[in-house]
DNA sequence: CTGAAAGCGCTTACAG
DNA sequence: CTGAAAGCGCTTACAG
C-alpha cells in the first residue's frame, strides 16, 4: 500500500490533448489488396514469407489509403519501446538552461546512438517525479537529481522497468553512478583556506520543485560535508562566523542577483564558492558591475567545470566533474539492465581541483 | 508507393535490446481480488464507480502484486500517447553539443510544461530522419533542420500525426515556424562591407549525415541569397575574387580547425563569418593562439546570439536569433493540431543584428 | 455497484 | 506461400 493512501491515477492520459482518428489499419489494407491481415505484417516485418507479387499489391494498397503500422500496437506486442528514459527533476525548461545537463545528455546520447533508441525526457509531472513514472512508456529510466528518495525508487521497483540511480544515495540492489562530491567539496575549500580565506560565502542551488529541504542531501550535501571537514582542519565550521550559506536558483540570474545583495551586505566575504559554474558566471557578472576586482578584492570559485569556466574572464577555478562520463555509464547500465543482465553494478566517479584565474590570496586588511 | 521501391521495414523495432517480462497484469489484480479487469480499472481511473471496499481490496492487491498499468496499453487504448516529438537531424550527441538547441528545447519545453507532455528526441536511425519516423510513439512531430526535403514530409503524412517544420522550405498546408534568415545574413555581409572589408571568408556549418550539399538549401542557403545581395551593391559575388566559402561542422573545433589552416594561406580574409556562433568561438580561439588581433587585424561575426557570443572576448558581433520563441510557437503550433484545429499556421521571425566589439574597420595595407 | 464482451492495432505460432 | 485464431494489456459501452 502506498505511504500515503494510494493515489487515485486521473481518469485520462496526463496532457490536455484529445486524440485524432480515422487512420488506416492493417485489416484495411488487407481487404484493399485482398489478402490477410497477417500477410500485411509479413509485407512488412517478414518480406521473405510472401511472394513478391503479394507484397507488391499490399504496399501498393498500403500506399494507397497512406498505411503505417501503428508504433504504439507495435510496442504492446513486442513488449519493448525502443526508447530510454530520463527522469528530471525539474521541468525541461530549466533543465535545458543547465549546461550540466547538455553534457549529461551527450554522455547518454551516445549510447542511445549505439543501441538504435530514442530518448525521452521525462519532466515532473504536476510538480510531482512520482507522477510521471507509471505514464512513460520506455524501456528502462535514468533518474537524473533525485536528492531525497521521496517513494520514487519504490514507484520505479513497482513500475516494472529497470532504472539506474545518478548521484542519488541509492539502495545495495540499484545500478547507480555516482561523483565523490565529498572530496570535491574539501578540495576546493581547502584551496580557499590554503590561500587565506576566512571570511566565505557558500551559493547553493536549490533543487526540485517539490523538494523542500530538510537539511541537505544529494550532491550538494556531500560537498558540504566536503566543505565542513576542510572548515574543521582550520577550527571553523559552517556555521561559524564568517562562513555563510545562501541560497539561489541554479542560473546566470541567480548567481548575480544573490551576489548584489550579498556585497551590500556589512560583513562581505572574500571569497564566494558556487556550487555550480553557471551561477559563478553570475557572481563574475554582479562583482564586475559593481567594480569589484576578481580575484584581488574577492576570490570566486564554481563546480562543474561546464564549458563556460574557460570562458569567463578571469577563468574560473573549479571542480571538474565527469559529467558526460557519468550519462554514457549510467546509460550503458541501464542497456545492460534491459537487456536482462541482472547485476547491480555501481561506479563511483572521481572530481578534480581545476585552478584558474578567479581565485587568490584573501586580501590583507 | 515510395520512390525507391518500398524499404523493407526491420523484423524487429529498432534498438538492439530484447525484451523483458513477468510483470502482474490488471487480470492478475483482478483474480487476486476476486474482482472482474473492469473493478481494477475503475479502481484507477473512475473509483467512484466501485464501492470504496472493492476498491481497497484492488489497490491491496495491487500492491502485492507490484501491479501499475501498462502505459503503452493505455496509449493503444487512448489513441493518444502523451508525448511530443522533436524529429532531430543529428545523433543527439552532436545536438546537445549545439547551444542552438538548448534554447530551441527551452521554448519547445514551456508548451511540454503547459499541456503536461513529455518530449521524445528522435534522432536519425540507421543515418536516417525518414526510418525513425514510424517508429515514434507520439502525438506529433516538431520537425527541426529539416533542410531539403527528402521524403521526410511524404513519410510525416503518411505516419498520420500532425508536424510542424522550423526552418525548411514548407508546403503550403503544412503548420510551419521560419526565420527571414536572408535578411539576417543581407544585413551581417552589408555591416562587413560598410567596414571597407573586401576579402571575407564564409565559414559554413555542414548539414545532416545523409545530406549531402546540392548548392545550399534552408536557412544557410538562405543566408547566403542575403549575403550575395549584400555583395552584389559592391559589385561583388560568392563567387568573387577575395570571397570564399568554406565548410566545417558546427563546433567550436570546427571553427578553430578550419581558422588555422585558413589562415596560413596567402590571401588571407579580413573578416571570417561564422554562421553559427559556437564556430565563431572557435575562430577567435584560433586567431587568439596565433596572435592575430581582433578586430584590428581580422574582424570576426557570428550567427544565432546565443549566450557565448557575450562572453568571449572581444565579444561577438552576430545576428540574434529568437530561437526560444521559434521553439515555443513550433510547441504552440502542433498543440493547436494535436487538439484537431486545423488551420495551417504559419509564423515568419525576423532577426536583428547586434554589432559588438569583434567586427571593426578593415585593415588598411 | 459489478461483470462479460468487444475492441484499440498489431504480430506470430500454428495449420494448411 | 497464405490465413484463421489467439494474444499483447488495457478501457469502456452495455447489460444486469
Amino acid at each position: 500500500m502506498s505511504p500515503s493512501g494510494p493515489e487515485p491515477f486521473p481518469a485520462t492520459m496526463p496532457g490536455s490533448l484529445p486524440n485524432h482518428t480515422g487512420r488506416a489499419t492493417s485489416a484495411d489494407v488487407a481487404r484493399l489488396a485482398g489478402v490477410s491481415r497477417t500477410a500485411v505484417s509479413f509485407a512488412y516485418n517478414d518480406p521473405a514469407r510472401i511472394s513478391a507479387a503479394t507484397r507488391g499489391r499490399i504496399l501498393a494498397a498500403a500506399d494507397e489509403l497512406g498505411y503505417t503500422p501503428n508504433p504504439v500496437a507495435r510496442m504492446l506486442k513486442a513488449g519493448r519501446t525502443g526508447t530510454l528514459g530520463v527522469l528530471l527533476p525539474q521541468d525541461i525548461t530549466q533543465v535545458m538552461q543547465n549546461p550540466y545537463y547538455a553534457q549529461f545528455f551527450t554522455g547518454l546520447g551516445q549510447v542511445c546512438e549505439r543501441e538504435g533508441m530514442t530518448l525521452l525526457l521525462c519532466p515532473p509531472l504536476r510538480n510531482s517525479m512520482l507522477k510521471v513514472i507509471p505514464y512513460a512508456a520506455v524501456d528502462g529510466f535514468v533518474v537524473a537529481g533525485l536528492e531525497a528518495d521521496r517513494g520514487e525508487v519504490a514507484e520505479l521497483r513497482r513500475r516494472g522497468v529497470p532504472f539506474v540511480l545518478v548521484d542519488s544515495e541509492p539502495p545495495d540492489d540499484v545500478p547507480s553512478v555516482e561523483t565523490d562530491d565529498e572530496t570535491g567539496g574539501y578540495e576546493l575549500v581547502k584551496h580557499l583556506l590554503d590561500l587565506g580565506h576566512r571570511r566565505i560565502t557558500f551559493l547553493l542551488f536549490e533543487s526540485g520543485p517539490d523538494q523542500p529541504r530538510i537539511g541537505y542531501r544529494g550532491p550538494l550535501g556531500r560537498r558540504l560535508v566536503g566543505a565542513a571537514r576542510a572548515l574543521k582542519e582550520c577550527d571553523l565550521a559552517l556555521d561559524a562566523a564568517g562562513i555563510s550559506l545562501v541560497e539561489a536558483t541554479c542560473t546566470r540570474a541567480g548567481g548575480y542577483t544573490a551576489t548584489l545583495s550579498l556585497m551590500t551586505e556589512a560583513d562581505r566575504p572574500t571569497a564566494i564558492l558556487a556550487f555550480s559554474d553557471i551561477m559563478a558566471v553570475g557572481v563574475l557578472d554582479a562583482l564586475q558591475s559593481m567594480g569589484i576586482q576578481v580575484p584581488a578584492q574577492v576570490s570566486v570559485a564554481g563546480y562543474d567545470d561546464q564549458p563556460e569556466a574557460e570562458w569567463t574572464r578571469p577563468k574560473l577555478t573549479t571542480v571538474r566533474q565527469p559529467t558526460e562520463a557519468k550519462g554514457r555509464l549510467a546509460g550503458d547500465f541501464l542497456a545492460a539492465a534491459i537487456r536482462g543482465e541482472d547485476q547491480h553494478p555501481r561506479q563511483r566517479l572521481q572530481g578534480t581541483l581545476v585552478v584558474r584565474d578567479s581565485t587568490g590570496p584573501a586580501p590583507t586588511s
